[in-house]
DNA sequence: GAAACAACGCGAAAATGTTTCGCACAGTGC
DNA sequence: GCACTGTGCGAAACATTTTCGCGTTGTTTC
């Protein structure tokens, strides 16, 4: 017996391509490196038959010439959290040596339907991306078993949901941040605190609730129903004003995110309520430290530096081939007192 | 007589490396690709070789599933600014299916010895992008020189100086929207106008102020010295209240960035003043629209996003070989009025 | 209408860089 | 002294890009 009868299908090189379509290997290249002096038609069915072959060029050499490329999938760029990511993810980048490149995910549609389908994670395997980071959103079962099909590693960045124990994640203890926030509050002194958080589709924002309620009870205080709202950021102002109608109304507001933060200073201003004077705001991320609002907020300071090098040298961990240290890692955050709390009235 | 006596000095190839080191081109290949089977000391001798000679490979890196990729090069990402554009960025290469890659130019050392030195822009090339986009940031000669050699197309964003008439540049006309916002102040009746701008060495900055002496001129008011600040955008708040304890004071801040209003409407509140009642504040760029501030900015609003969709199909036409449409396009502000400005009292 | 000319498309060969494979040599065990 | 083994290196094979010249085609000139 000798070896195998069919030919072992071997890759395709510029000669094969150059062989199929009729023409030199001189001309294939200047094709693919859009030369000039190649007619057009010629230049048409190399393209074709490049496709057909399913031609790539070999000096690709993975892991040599050119650098490791890590994609970093952000769900929107249009917010602070996301800007300061980047960036300790590009300082990152820098001191590992590779490239990273960002995009959102859907920069033109922001409906539901542009999630990461497997076949747009195909699409990015293809393009050479050595792993991925996936920033606040949320992976498919069926995105997340292409991935792994594909051996492309992926680390999800404060992921919306623990949906599948076995992607690596990387965040910040949300419940804990919550407590430091609540309890801040309560050693001022206030007994009637208000929640206003995002929509409790985010595990992050539930455990901020939940940090809220464990500061509250620890205290021996029951949580009001009344005091907390979990409408969405965008009407955390009125909803802020509202509880400041009740009868009852609270001296102080653990607002789940600082834009929602500002957003609620905003409104209560405009309802002639004065802060910290009337009531005090704490928010949550501090992303907008550098901004010189008029009254500097109090908020929860997560590590998004320490988060973002945590999550490049896990998915690089990854990509040697190394298990990562810890599947869920979340880091500690910290309380940042500024302008926006103070003691309650009286 | 025969040609030259001296060789041409030809730039530096694999084999000349080898030549100077004295060993073969395939040892000095494996070590510039971190391959095994060198020794340590070979491999050291190499280095010294390649950096002596200052050798690139010839061989650019290929590109990335076939997509070109362009490079967003910024001086820092820690504005709104930075963020809009890559977001505008972003979606211009989905559109046109080309892959940004943005980075930071010093994300580690701040300081201006890490401008872009050619050896940078040889790297950068040699990486395979096949453009490059400078925002706000300043090339010297010697960079534009190399990218030139380098047939490496360039587009700056928003220069701080026009230096180089051949580099293309996109940018919005400062002198414009600067006469939009005084005389948005004039219209509304203030006569006293203070001027808060960044350093005079961003030449958009310099427009800005040409523009607020023009509105004033045309509306036949001379510039008063003492109402005019160039400190910089980290004093911008003191050099407000400074105005305001002049026996003159002005009734309303031209401030040529949006921070820097912020800022002074910050300053000015801890000052007791209130503002549109006492002051107005206009900004300029309008990159915190989405930001809920207690009072909303009036701005000057830069096209962030036809700004970079233009620079984006400027550098592709460039790569595709054609003259850019005009090599320094200006595009037009407007004048978005919110709740900072209003007549002056009395 | 023919000769001269210009432009373009293409391939052979040279140039450049990467990978494979085998040789030489030093150290080690018997 | 002989076999064995691992390491460092280079020759040659391989993959790709670039240069340069040749032939074809279309156009202008007389």
């Amino acid at each position: 017996m000798d070896s195998m009868p069919e030919a072992p299908r071997r890759r395709a090189t510029l000669d094969s391509v150059a062989e199929v379509v009729g023409v030199s290997k001189a001309t294939v290249s200047k094709v693919l490196n859009d030369r000039p002096g190649v007619s057009e038609a010629t230049r048409l069915r190399v393209h074709d038959a490049v496709r057909l072959l399913d031609y790539a060029p070999t000096t690709r050499a993975p892991e040599s010439g050119g650098r490791r490329r890590i994609l970093v999938l952000f769900d929107t760029l249009a917010n602070l959290y996301s800007l300061r990511m980047l960036d300790a993810l590009l300082a990152g980048g820098h001191a590992a040596d590779v490239e990273i490149v960002a995009d959102v995910i859907a920069p033109l549609d922001p409906g539901p339907a542009s999630r990461l389908e497997p076949h747009r994670i195909r699409a990015l395997w293809q393009r050479g991306y050595a792993g991925l980071l996936v920033v606040t959103t949320q992976l498919s079962r069926d995105a997340l078993r292409v991935c792994a099909e594909l051996d492309l590693p992926v680390v999800s960045i404060d992921p919306p949901n623990a949906l599948d124990p076995d992607v690596a994640s990387v965040g910040s203890n949300n419940w804990s941040g919550a407590m430091q926030a609540t309890e801040h509050l309560l050693g001022l002194g206030h007994r009637r605190i208000g929640f206003v958080g995002g929509l409790a589709t985010h595990a992050g924002l539930r455990e901020r609730r939940a940090g809220y309620r464990s500061a509250l009870e620890a205290a021996g205080l029951d949580e009001d129903s009344a005091l907390v709202s979990e409408d969405g950021m965008v009407s955390a102002g009125p909803e802020a004003v509202r509880m400041m109608d009740l009868v009852d109304p609270p001296t102080a507001f653990f607002v789940s995110s600082d834009p929602g933060a500002l957003a609620v200073m905003r409104e209560l201003a405009r309802a002639g309520l004065r802060v910290p004077d009337d009531v005090s705001v704490v928010g949550y991320d501090d992303t907008y430290a550098a901004l010189p609002a008029p009254v500097l907020l109090t908020t929860v300071h997560t590590p998004l530096d320490e988060i973002g090098r945590t999550a490049l040298s896990t998915v690089l961990a990854m990509i040697e081939g190394s298990a990562p240290l810890s599947h869920h890692l979340q880091l500690a955050t910290s309380l940042v007192v500024r302008e926006s709390t103070a003691a309650p009235r009286g």
